[in-house]
DNA sequence: CTGCATTGGTAGAATGTTCAACTATTGAAG
DNA sequence: CTTCAATAGTTGAACATTCTACCAATGCAG
């Protein structure tokens, strides 16, 4: 039994992958759909206004805004942009690089927030931690290894 | 000590998710950037060809296609035009139900394929089923789970 | 057979994301 | 101090996706 490597994926790697990549894509999907329906909220909206949320006073750097996401610059500028439009966010300069720029959560934003969060939580009990059940620290170990190889910054959770 | 059910995500079930999906988001963002890069084709239109490859002669409709990715109709059908005008693939009638459309690989299409496909299975290789390793069993198990809870149609490969 | 709800697919407008400059600032080298 | 590369962020245009409405075909109920 030779560990032959061919150029296509095919049996259990091809079963493993589409498995995985098929429930991401419908989950994804559905936390998207519930929380624009329920909390009129998209998800990388969502994310960005959790992450604004766990800084607090401090307001958080949009480079770390991006990082915490997967975002580019360009897309986090252009949704702070749309959030502050909407009013849940405010953006205000750095004092020590100015060519910083710090984000904040508004009041009306940390309402909006709180009953998405709600929302969101639901969903990934439900569809995620649910079906993980006890093998969470197995899917732990295995998403931290891929995230370092794939070059996350430590410690720097998504939401 | 009581199953104390808050409405927000926290301790072991906020790390849990977090790595899952900053893994989860940083492999997408690497496999669609290696494909534009190295092959010239996005994601999303690379699941679109491999799931037409698979049909052969045969043809895919164009529903099938959106539930293979998790895309919606009107999605297949912007992106199929888009193919169609880079010449990788045809649009047919279907013989038996006059509103249905088949979609086909021209030869062109699977050269193009060809080629991504070994780039696709890299990537796959490196930064997921190595990563997972021996737990393949268990993220299979977990995926498939997650899957059926958000309504998978069964034996629907994404890819 | 007729009427009508359902399905398969498409098209254009609105919205969001990516790409490619570009400005301003900082930090490091000489 | 000056120069220059690197960094933080923004902008507008190009592109992709979603949303809504729509047409044509189907199939089912009466």
């Amino acid at each position: 039994m030779t560990a032959f490597v061919d150029h296509k994926l095919a049996g259990q790697e091809l079963d493993t992958w589409n498995s995985y990549l098929m429930a991401t894509l419908l989950l994804l999907d559905k936390l998207d759909h519930t929380l624009s329906d329920e909390a009129g909220l998209s998800l990388p909206d969502f994310i960005v206004l959790f992450r604004l949320s766990q800084n607090g006073d401090e307001g958080t750097r949009m480079s770390e805004l991006a990082e915490a996401g997967a975002f580019s610059r360009s897309r986090i500028s252009h949704a702070i942009r749309r959030l502050e439009d909407e009013g849940w966010v405010e953006r205000r300069a750095c004092p020590t690089d100015r060519r910083g720029s710090f984000g904040y959560l508004t009041d009306p934003g940390r309402e909006k927030l709180e009953y998405a969060e709600s929302i969101h939580t639901d969903v990934i009990r439900r569809y995620f931690l649910e079906p993980v059940g006890d093998s969470h620290t197995v899917i732990k170990k295995v998403t931290d290894s891929m995230a370092t190889e794939l070059g996350a910054r430590p410690n720097d959770p998504a939401c």
